[in-house]
DNA sequence: CCTCTCACG
DNA sequence: ACGTACGTGAGAGGT
C-alpha cells in the first residue's frame, strides 16, 4: 500500500493506494463500513475530457469519506477492476460526486456501470452548489468548481495541489492536455491529487446541505435537478450521427473559400484577416472613415461595420446604397469561411467517436438563470443549412423539432399577470403578430413580424430604443412607437419589475423564481430581474417537458434540448404520430396561461429543418 | 488571461 | 428621477 498524508482544515487525512490483493481487501472492508455511515465520495481520473474519443481510457477510480481516500488503479485491470465494478453495483450504497454527469458517462462507457443504475444512487455537489448560488466566479459568485467551493466551505488552501500537478506535468515534459494520459500511474502527486478530490467532495456535501437548508431551498428542487441531469446524460451518451463524407467535403470547400478571400485581402495589405488593427489601418488607407470605437477605445471593425462598407445587410442581402469596398467583402468572406471551418467542420471531425457519432456535452445548470448550455452544437448557423446538414437522424429516421410558441412571453404573462397578453394568448392570437399590428398596423408583412418579435422580446427585458433598433434592424421611429404602445397595452410588466426588484432587495439581492430557484441580481442592473424570471421559468417549463417525455417513453428519441426546443430522431413512417406526442409533452398550463408547442418534421439531416433538401 | 468578434436562443 | 435588453460557447489576437 502506498500511503500519503495531508492536512485539510487542520485534520490529517490519509490517501491509500492499494498495490496488491491484501490492500484491496482492506479497501473492501473500509467500503462496507463507510457505506453504512453515509454516501461514499466518488471520482475518476481519465486520459482527458472527451469521453467518447477513440483511445480514451479510465485510469483510476477514487472512493473516500472526510478523512480517508482510496485511489484504485482501474487501469491495472484484474481485481482492481472487478472490485470497483462490484462496489458500484452494491444495491443501497449511495455516492456523492462533484459534476456527476461526467463520471456517470465515464463509468458507463468504460467500466460497464450504466448511468441508469448509478444516477439514482448519486448526489451531485455541483448541482447543490448551483442551487445555493448559480453565478460563475467571474460574475461575483463562488463558482461551482470543486476547488473554489472547497476554498470557501472546507479549507482556503485546498486548491493549492492543482497547481502542483500542473507543474509536475511540465517537469515531466507533459502539458495540461497530455499530462492526464502520460503521467505514470504510481506518481505520488497524481495519487495525492486524485485522493484529495474525493475527500474534498465528501466534506463539501454536509456544508452544502446545511447551506441549502439555511437558504430555504426545498429538497424537491434538488431532486428535480438530479433527474434533469440524468436525462441529459442519456442524450449525451446517445449523441448524433455525423455525415462524415459530407463533413470532409465541407471542410475542403470552406478551406478553398477561406484561401481565396485571404489572398484577396492580402492584396490590400491585410496579412491576417482576424486582426482588427490591420483591417482598420488598410480600410482607412483606402479612404474609408471608421467612426465606431469599442469599449476599450480601439477602432471597431466588426461584422456590422464591414457589412455596411460591403453594402450588404447582416444577412448578406445587397443594400445598393454605395459601392462595395472590395477589402470589406474579402475580409467578411474569409473570416466566415475560416470560422465555420475550424469551429464547426473540423471540430465535428475531431470529436467524432469510433462509430461516427458526435456527443454534445450538456451543462444542465450553465447560466445564472438555470438555463442549460451545450458545447459543440449550441450555436450552429441557422440562416444557412450548410453546417447543420452535417448532422443526421438515425438510419431510417428523420429529425423532428418541437418548439414552444413564444414561451418567454407566455411565461411573463403568467408571472406578471399581464391582462391583455393573457387575453391574446387565450384567444389563440400570435403574440408577435399582435406586436406587429401595434407597430405597423393590420397590414404588416412577414418581415414586419420578424422585426416586431425582436422589439417585443427586447422591450420586456428593458431594452431602450437605440439597442432595440440596432439589434432588430427596425427603424428607430417604429421602435419608439412600439415601446410607447407596449407600455400602454401591458402596464403590468413595469409594475412587476419594480415589485420583483423590491423583493430582491429585501432578501440580499436574490429573486426567488416560481419553483424556488435562487437568482442573484447585480445591484447596478436590477432591472434584469424581468429577464431572469422569464428565462429561468422558461427553462423549467422545458425541464418539466423533458420529464413528460421520459414518462411518455420518448427519451430514446430525444437528441438535444435547445432552450425552447427539443430536437428528436423518430422513425420515418411514424413521424406524424411522434410529432403529436412531443407536442403533447410540451403543452400544459402555467398559472392558467396555456404553454403550447409546434412540431416540425424534417428529413434525415438537421439542415433539412433549415432549408437543406436532405 | 483578457478582449474582441461571432454564432445561437 | 431616469434609463439600462438577457443568457451562453468558441476561436483568434495581443499582453
Amino acid at each position: 500500500m502506498q500511503t500519503y498524508r495531508h492536512t485539510i482544515a487542520g485534520d490529517v487525512i490519509t490517501v491509500n493506494v492499494p498495490e496488491d490483493l491484501d490492500d484491496l481487501m482492506q479497501f473492501e472492508d473500509w467500503a462496507a463500513e463507510a457505506s453504512r455511515r453515509g454516501p461514499i465520495a466518488l471520482d475518476t481520473e481519465t486520459t482527458g475530457l472527451s469521453i467518447f474519443s477513440p483511445g480514451y481510457r479510465l485510469r483510476t477510480v477514487q472512493f473516500g469519506d472526510a478523512h480517508t481516500a482510496w485511489v484504485i488503479h482501474y487501469e491495472r485491470g484484474g481485481y482492481f477492476r472487478t472490485l470497483v465494478q462490484n462496489l458500484l453495483s452494491v444495491p443501497g450504497t449511495r455516492f456523492v460526486i462533484h459534476n456527476a454527469a461526467f463520471d456517470w458517462l465515464v463509468l458507463d462507457k468504460h467500466a460497464g456501470i450504466t448511468l441508469e443504475s448509478l444516477a439514482p444512487k448519486t448526489t451531485d455537489t455541483k448541482i447543490l452548489a448551483a442551487l445555493c448560488d448559480p453565478r460563475q466566479a467571474k460574475e461575483g459568485g463562488t463558482g461551482t468548481g470543486l476547488k473554489p467551493l472547497s476554498a470557501r466551505f472546507v479549507d482556503p488552501s485546498a486548491p493549492d495541489t492543482q497547481g502542483d500537478l500542473t507543474s509536475v506535468f511540465n517537469s515531466l515534459g507533459l502539458t495540461k492536455e497530455t499530462g492526464w494520459a502520460g503521467i505514470r500511474l504510481d506518481h505520488p502527486t497524481y495519487n495525492l491529487y486524485a485522493g484529495l478530490d474525493v475527500i474534498l467532495t465528501a466534506r463539501l456535501l454536509p456544508c452544502l446541505i446545511a447551506e441549502l437548508e439555511s437558504l430555504g431551498v426545498r429538497n424537491v428542487l434538488s431532486q428535480y435537478e438530479h433527474e434533469i441531469a440524468r436525462i441529459c446524460a442519456v442524450m449525451q451518451r446517445r449523441g448524433m450521427v455525423l455525415d462524415e463524407e459530407y463533413t470532409r467535403e465541407l471542410d475542403a470547400t470552406l478551406a478553398a473559400e477561406a484561401y481565396e478571400y485571404t489572398e484577396k485581402a492580402a492584396r490590400y495589405g491585410v496579412e491576417n484577416v482576424n486582426s482588427t488593427a490591420q483591417i482598420a489601418e488598410a480600410l482607412e488607407g483606402m479612404g474609408e472613415v471608421l467612426r465606431e470605437r469599442t469599449a476599450s477605445g480601439a477602432v471597431k471593425v466588426d461584422k456590422a461595420v464591414l457589412c455596411a462598407l460591403a453594402d450588404v445587410d447582416l444577412q448578406w442581402n445587397r443594400l445598393d446604397v454605395r459601392k462595395p469596398n472590395p477589402l470589406a467583402v474579402a475580409v467578411l468572406r474569409s473570416k466566415r469561411a475560416g470560422k465555420w471551418r475550424t469551429t464547426y467542420a473540423q471540430r465535428f471531425l475531431s470529436m467524432m467517436d469510433a462509430g461516427g457519432r458526435i456527443h454534445p456535452g450538456i451543462n444542465t445548470l450553465a447560466a445564472r438563470t438555470g438555463r442549460m448550455s451545450a458545447d459543440l452544437v449550441q450555436t450552429l448557423p441557422s440562416g444557412d443549412a450548410m453546417i447543420r446538414r452535417a448532422i443526421l437522424a438515425e438510419e431510417g429516421e428523420v429529425f423532428v423539432s418541437t418548439d414552444f410558441k413564444a414561451v418567454e412571453l407566455r411565461v411573463l404573462a403568467a408571472l406578471a399577470d399581464v391582462k391583455r397578453m393573457k387575453e391574446a394568448i387565450t384567444a389563440g392570437e400570435d403574440l408577435h403578430d399582435y406586436t406587429a399590428s401595434l407597430i405597423y398596423g393590420p397590414q404588416f408583412t412577414p418581415k414586419h413580424r420578424k422585426l416586431s418579435k425582436g422589439v417585443g422580446l427586447g422591450k420586456v427585458y428593458g431594452g431602450g430604443p437605440d439597442t432595440l433598433s440596432r439589434q432588430t434592424g427596425a427603424p428607430i421611429e417604429d421602435v419608439r412607437r412600439a415601446i410607447a404602445a407596449y407600455d400602454r397595452v401591458y402596464p403590468e410588466v413595469k409594475r412587476a419589475s419594480g415589485r420583483w426588484q423590491r423583493e430582491a432587495r429585501g432578501s440580499g439581492m436574490v429573486y426567488i423564481s416560481a419553483i424556488g430557484r435562487r437568482l442573484p441580481l447585480d445591484r447596478d442592473r436590477a432591472y434584469a430581474v424581468v429577464n431572469y424570471a422569464c428565462q429561468s421559468t422558461a427553462r423549467d417549463v422545458l425541464g418539466q417537458s423533458m420529464l413528460n417525455m421520459e414518462e411518455a417513453g420518448l427519451l430514446d428519441n430525444c437528441r438535444l434540448p435547445i432552450h425552447d426546443e427539443m430536437l428528436a430522431s423518430v422513425p420515418v413512417g411514424e413521424a406524424k404520430e411522434y410529432a403529436r406526442e412531443f407536442e403533447k409533452c410540451m403543452t400544459f398550463a402555467l398559472r392558467g396561461v396555456p404553454i403550447e408547442a409546434e412540431a416540425e418534421i424534417g428529413g434525415r439531416s438537421w439542415g433539412s429543418l433549415y432549408g437543406a433538401d436532405f
